[in-house]
DNA sequence: CTATGTATTTGTAGTGATTACAATTTTATT
DNA sequence: AATAAAATTGTAATCACTACAAATACATAG
């Protein structure tokens, strides 16, 4: 008995969704990761567990997950969407060198600038790039 | 005699850019609009004035500005990208209604994180989404 | 001024991530 | 078991962006 399936089948059932074999495996990379991926790195590891999943499954389940408010997507690099299932704001530092992707955080709240007066703001992101640590030491 | 072409053309030699008339015109129309434009909106505006001008000029010399400094890339949405001439740091406010993109102060140098020691920053990035106020009030 | 070489621009073809859509499979209901 | 609805799959289309080679403009030497 897998707990974290059990926590992510009810999840799924609170916000509606039908918890169906590839949405929870979806979901528990996501979580067990925890490393902001591609498609295609979710695409390449589940494929191997479900030989007939189709990246276009991917896509619509990641969109549903987004729509539903459960994954938030990532805009750091023009050509390559990344997501996030941890929604509360923190910032997030890619390395341009080995391309990971650190979480920091960040208290966003504190700046909403009086320029922003009057209107209203419904997502936040603050992402840096350069070099992380294991990069400059090589 | 136009006085923004000579400081264009001054600004574009300094970095060892040839000034050329679609160079300079790309150049002019980020500074004189200053609107975040993508680039079918500096295409659609110019090839009026320029018939032959072609897109990947824009792309091309976009790149090149980006390379030599003189501008920004900004990502905010994955699907097109956006370009600033102001390189200082300070933040974006997407309208999710009308697409304008604001400019905000944000004091970006003040939050650099403890969990970002170790960490060599090259580029800081913020960004809001929303609605803004003409369109709320519409 | 003309010839030759170099830099810039242009048009077209290619790429790669994402979406549209119809067919197939799975799941739920009677 | 029969039928309907939902989810998944595969393929084709889209669209921003890039690669590349041909054409044009520019510079420099004779
Ligand atoms: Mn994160
Ligand atoms: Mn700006
Ligand atoms: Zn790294
Ligand atoms: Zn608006």
């Amino acid at each position: 008995m897998d707990g974290l399936v059990g926590k992510i089948t009810a999840e799924l059932l609170k916000k509606n969704i039908k918890p169906s074999y590839q949405r929870i495996k979806i979901m528990e990379y996501l979580i067990e990761k925890n490393n902001h991926p591609t498609v295609e790195m979710i695409y390449n590891h589940l494929v191997k567990e479900i030989p007939t999943l189709s990246k276009t499954t991917v896509y619509n389940t990641l969109n549903l997950f987004i729509e539903k408010g459960l994954v938030r997507p990532l805009t750091i690099e023009d050509n390559e969407a990344r997501y996030d299932t941890i929604i509360s704001n923190h910032g997030h530092f890619k390395c341009q060198s080995c391309g990971e992707i650190y979480d920091f955080p960040v208290e966003i709240d504190d700046f909403v600038p009086d320029k922003l007066q009057g209107f209203e703001i419904a997502d936040k992101n603050v992402y840096f790039k350069g070099l992380c640590p294991k990069c400059i030491s090589s």
